[in-house]
DNA sequence: TAGTCTGTTAGACA
DNA sequence: CTGTCTAACAGACT
């Protein structure tokens, strides 16, 4: 689930389902999910969880004890509740009140670590994490940006956290930025535009996409996105024929005429 | 079928 | 340090 606004829509619904309760029961379907304390797991887990938190696209809940778990779903991972667990592609699972919460991942790219308070601290991937999106000026992108890539320096979580391969496509086609543009060419209007652009982005995707569960456009889900995924089809605003291209090794969707080189 | 895609990111390399 | 490429993995689509 991926990207920022997706991670959020989880947490909230970890709220509702699990914190101030402790599981009743755990299930490990698969110990390689682990990527650190699958021995602190299960007694973690009895803990009664007091906060479900996001940095970017890492979800974790704070529990009782003051440990850690953290969460990271990668490409494919997304947290479920079912009455009756299905178990395919589970890998961890736990009973709270309302049913069975489950860990699934097709892929099996995902991961969750279970740390102390203070590990958690240190844990180098959020402590080096850049401004969350909703937080930062279009000055302060500007310069933690530097001069790279504009596709590249945004997808690095520690210039901005949570920015995805979907959010720029979606933000790059309504700003008409090329896809390939770089950081240096960008005005100051620009910068400010693209700090509030992706801003608008997540808070809408969050709005539209709040559910219990999360579709993920490529594994059947619906495409609510303007030209993400629509290579071939007509871009919205000229109707001109969406191209993809791929710009740091990841695929951008665009419009050739609304997002020339020159825009 | 076989090949090509996929919402991520750490680590290897130039 | 910077940027670029790949692996990790498994399923869906052409």
């Amino acid at each position: 689930m991926p990207e920022l606004g997706e991670v959020e829509i989880v947490r909230r619904n970890l709220e509702k389902w699990w914190v101030n309760q402790s599981a009743k029961q755990v299930v490990i379907l698969d110990g390689d999910v682990f990527s650190s304390g699958q021995d602190r797991f299960e007694t973690t887990m009895t803990q009664v969880a007091v906060k479900a938190g996001r940095r970017g696209k890492y979800l974790f809940v704070t529990f009782a004890n003051a440990n850690v778990i953290v969460f990271h779903f990668r490409m494919t991972g997304k947290i479920t509740l079912e009455a009756t667990p299905d178990a395919r592609f589970m890998r961890v699972a736990w009973q709270v009140d309302d049913g069975w919460l489950s860990f699934k991942d097709a892929r099996r790219l995902g991961h969750i670590d279970v740390f102390s308070a203070e590990e958690f601290e240190n844990y180098q991937p959020i402590a080096k994490m850049g401004p969350e999106p909703f937080d930062i000026t279009g000055a302060q992108l500007k310069e933690r940006a530097g001069r790279r890539i504009l596709k590249s320096a945004l997808m690095d979580q520690s210039v901005i956290a949570g920015v995805g391969n979907i959010a720029v496509s979606e933000v790059f086609w309504r700003l008409r930025l090329a896809p390939d543009i770089m950081a240096a060419q960008l005005t100051e209007i620009q910068w400010d535009e693209l700090a509030s652009g992706i801003s608008d982005f997540f808070s809408e995707v969050i709005e539209v996409d709040e559910a219990d569960e999360i579709e993920y456009v490529n594994q059947g889900g619906p495409n609510t996105f303007d030209v993400y995924g629509r290579l071939g089809e007509p871009c919205p605003r000229c109707k001109t024929i969406i191209a993809r291209q791929k710009i740091g090794g990841r695929s951008s969707y665009y419009c050739p005429t609304c997002q020339s080189a020159a825009a």
